[in-house]
RNA sequence: GCUCGGGUGGCGAAAUUGGUAAACGCAAGGGACUUAAAAUCCCUCGGGGGCAACCCCUUGCAGGUUCGAUUCCUGCCCCGAGCACCA
């Protein structure tokens, strides 16, 4: 008898690696493909770490999907490409002093090592990077597209600045009042920055939620993202006959608005206040000015305020209420004033009580329920003509009320803030924007893009809140496309998450250089039919890619105006509990797992790990478990081999079930992402053909085909062993029937008043009648019953029985 | 504070619409093979009682609904995530 070869994973994964480059393996075509599926994965950006093993988890987990797909008969398009701009990168770069441009690359070899060494199913002839002139030209070509339809556009604003990183930073970027990156305290600035209306799409971005097929805490968190209340704009006149315009969502508790408080900075602040209060307002304004972003934001919320020294007339009860300027109350957010109903909101109560202003309750509540009361569902009270009526029916009448004398709209108001998309940053691709005295904002015509991004040695940023492309004239000097004068290019750079919002666009369109996206490429293969990423990007890269697809569907370059129909979220791998970072010194790398078990036991592994859709805490303490299961594996197709692929059949009918029974749950399993039990399944199986000394080719080839998507390497090596030419996956996945899948015998609990009292083995779809009398001729089912009557009986097929006496 | 997840053996975890809690794997203990070790194979493995057949208890805590609750309801406790003075 020959020796059977032992399982040598480095070898064979390098074989098949190769292999699949060879032959072209993972490389759909793109322009005849019958089934097209386009799954995507979140690209990586490119960090001199290299990929660490959350990174691996996602792709794995996303990548056996894609696997699974192409065996279900699918053409499968699973590219992938580099988010290699931006504030990471360029930190990186700026820590070395090497230019980015030249880092980056070294990087991106890494990583493109890294996925093929896991065996990702890529196709790698439409890798991309955002990085490249060929790339980016095309996200400047979408900026200009938006500015052209009136959806970008620039101001002034107070935006976000950290002094470490000496760059503006989105909203998102700002987390505890602290620099994402560097987590040094953000301040507040003044420049003037570019922003896309993506407000104008805060109520399609929400209702278009329900055509999503996605995870629900994505859902959910984009919706709290978006902030949707319901409430009203309501009227408080002055004497001399100025209107102050609140925004609530309590119009039913105006007649316990006992004071206005207006944001600092609000523009009406000026000219009412009172002669005599004007030195303490310019103070106040002036202390919250110089306050930074942190305190006021997550600082004590200790309440501070001061009286402007007048008063407006509360539209329902016609009363005088002073006026109040706090910086509890934000410019950014409704019309940048309040009315204040301290008996039924508290931050509000907060402030009355504080400065001794007056407190009307007008919602009734329970007995002894201290205020402030803030429920909905109250009855009003001390609230003239509405007095008895509910919180909810009150709102509309009073908003009906009040609109009849023009103090009163129903309105709808979004936390959701316009993306800010300017850096003054290096690392980006340049606003194609150019300034001429003579014609203004003018944008760079399409055929003189891209505007490259010049190879510059000074790329630091400064603190003038200038991009250091600024400092360079050869650049910054440039003839206004439209009068032909002088003109001088926009310095800021877009924000990374406008180079990833369009990138699945991208992907299989990459060889085309005179248009972003081609037409027949874009209809065959998107929207994209599987995502699957991490919830990190729930609120960002994910509305803002949503934003951009709609845009571009209203604009007539897309025909849908959704990009990602179906979206899950993976769970995220720590370490130790916590995220892995550099910083923490938590990151674990692959590498060394995969040079020491193989890339197919590793893959599995981090598959078996618990739900792909939960995460946790990385460990490797069960790894040799896979490196077993695939060696039972590899000898028993080995074996059976040997003996000409017949093998012994023994256990018959009981293992065909099982098999069966395997196939459907694998199938079911992988299909829902429960990768963790498709495996444990697997295992079973085995397991009891082992029991069984069983290894037939009927029993083996729907096990390897199974194995594929999870260790590939393996799979096909077995594959070839099984006497097959080509690669397994060309293979077709196993159906089952349901019939036999569903036969067999079954054990059913026999249960006494609710209690275990006995079990039984009876065949699979068996009737109550024929159930029960074996129950009642049972030993232990007597012995309980003693002659009592049985007043119920409960029957569950294939599950239980339980009497009741 | 608000909104979501989650809490099950020594560990990672399983458990169709409420229907045998702990599948699968790791670790541990015992045994076989071996001069020995590794590898491999077999057995045990939630807790307690019993010689045994068996019995009692057990899914964060306290109640409730039900013939029956890890699953549903109410109130708490703890952990994780997101938002956070958003009117």
């Amino acid at each position: 008898m020959r020796d059977v070869p032992s399982y040598d994973p480095g070898s064979i994964e390098a074989k098949w690696q190769t292999h699949w480059a060879e032959h072209h393996t993972n490389e759909p075509d793109l322009d005849r493909a019958p089934r097209p599926f386009y799954n995507l994965m979140m690209f990586p950006y490119p960090s001199a770490e290299g990929l660490h093993v959350g990174n691996m988890f996602a792709f794995t987990g996303a990548d056996i999907y894609g696997r699974f797909k192409r065996l279900q008969g699918y053409d499968v398009f699973e590219p992938m490409g580099f988010d290699a701009f931006g504030i990471h990168s360029e930190n990186y770069a700026l820590q070395r002093g090497i230019n980015p441009a030249q880092l980056i690359p070294q990087n991106i070899t890494t990583f493109r090592r890294q996925l093929r060494r896991v065996g990702g199913m890529f196709d790698w002839r439409h890798e991309l990077s955002t990085t490249d002139a060929s790339y980016y030209k095309w996200t400047q070509w979408l900026f200009v597209q938006l500015f052209k339809a009136g959806l970008a556009y620039k101001k002034r604003a107070a935006v976000n600045w950290c002094p470490t990183d000496k760059t503006v930073l989105a909203n998102e970027q700002v987390i505890d009042g602290l620099c994402e990156r560097c987590r040094t305290p953000v301040e507040q600035r003044f420049l003037d920055q570019w922003f896309f209306r993506i407000t104008n799409y805060a109520e399609r971005l929400l209702q278009n939620q329900e055509k999503l097929d996605w995870s629900s805490s994505t859902v959910l968190l984009q919706r709290n993202w978006i902030g949707r209340s319901e409430g009203a704009e309501l009227i408080f006149e002055t004497p001399s006959g100025k209107r102050i315009t609140v925004f609530t969502t309590r119009p039913d508790t105006v007649f316990g608005a006992t004071y206005l408080v207006l944001a600092p900075e609000h523009p009406l602040v000026d000219e009412l206040t009172a002669v005599e209060q004007r030195a303490a307002v310019k103070g106040y304004q002036r202390e919250v000015q110089s306050k930074d972003v942190v305190a006021r934001r997550v600082g004590d919320k200790t309440k501070t305020g001061v009286f402007i020294g007048s008063y407006a007339r509360n539209p329902a009860t016609g009363e005088a209420i002073p006026i109040w300027i706090a910086d509890y109350v934000l410019m950014e957010y409704g019309t940048g004033a309040i009315m204040a109903v301290p008996a039924h909101d508290k931050r509000d109560f907060e402030f009355a009580t504080q400065f001794k202003l007056p407190i009307r309750q007008v919602v009734e509540t329970a007995e002894n329920e201290p205020l402030p009361t803030v429920t909905e569902d109250g009855t009003l009270m001390n609230s003239g003509a509405f007095d008895g009526v509910s919180c909810s029916d009150g709102a509309r009448k009073i908003v009906d009320w009040l609109a009849e004398r023009k103090l009163a709209t129903a309105r709808v108001q979004y936390r959701l803030h316009d993306w800010c998309i300017s850096r003054q940053r290096y690392w980006g691709p340049p606003i194609p924007i150019i300034y001429c005295d003579s014609c203004g904002v003018v944008p760079v015509p399409e055929k003189d893009l891209p505007v490259e991004l010049p190879l510059i040695d000074d790329f630091r940023p400064d603190d003038t809140g200038v991009s250091p492309l600024a400092r360079h004239e050869e650049w910054y000097f440039v003839k206004c496309p439209q009068c032909g004068g002088q003109g001088r290019r926009e310095t800021d750079v877009s924000d990374t998450f406008l180079d990833s919002a369009w990138y699945h666009l991208r992907y299989p369109s990459t060889e085309f250089t005179d248009r972003p996206f081609d037409k027949a490429r874009t209809e065959k293969w998107l929207p994209v039919t599987s995502y699957i990423g991490g919830n990190e990007h729930a609120v960002l890269h994910l509305l803002y890619a949503r934003f951009i697809c709609m845009v571009l569907a209203d604009l007539g370059h897309l025909k849908f105006d959704t990009p990602y129909p179906k979206f899950r979220a993976h769970g995220l791998i720590v370490k130790d509990g916590a995220k892995m970072s550099k910083s923490r010194g938590n990151v674990v790398v692959p590498d060394t797992y995969i040079k020491q078990w193989g890339a197919d036991t590793f893959r599995m592994y981090l598959m078996f790990l618990g739900p792909f859709q939960e995460g946790g805490d990385f460990r490797d303490e069960g790894i040799v478990g896979i490196r077993r299961f695939l060696e039972k594996v590899w000898w028993a197709v080995q074996q059976s081999a040997l003996k000409g692929g017949e093998g012994a059949a023994k256990g018959g009918n009981a293992l065909m079930q099982k098999l069966h029974f395997t196939i459907r749950k694998v199938t079911t399993d992988t299909e829902s992402l429960h990768y963790n039990t498709a495996i444990a399944s697997l295992m079973e199986y085995v397991n009891e053909m082992r029991e069984q000394g069983a290894g037939s080719r009927e029993l083996l080839e729907p096990l390897v085909i199974m194995l594929a998507p999870y260790a590939p390497h393996i799979a096909e090596e077995l594959w070839e062993v099984l006497g097959h030419t080509g690669s397994v996956f060309s293979a077709r996945w196993p159906s089952y029937d349901e019939k036999l899948a569903a036969s067999g015998d079954v054990e059913i609990a026999v249960q006494i008043n609710g209690k275990l009292r006995s079990r039984l083995v009876v065949p699979r779809g068996m009737e109550e009648k024929d159930v029960m009398s074996r129950v009642l001729a049972d030993e232990a089912v007597k012995k309980f019953v003693d002659g009592q009557k049985v007043k119920k009986v409960i029957f569950v097929q294939d599950r239980l029985v339980n009497l009741v006496v």
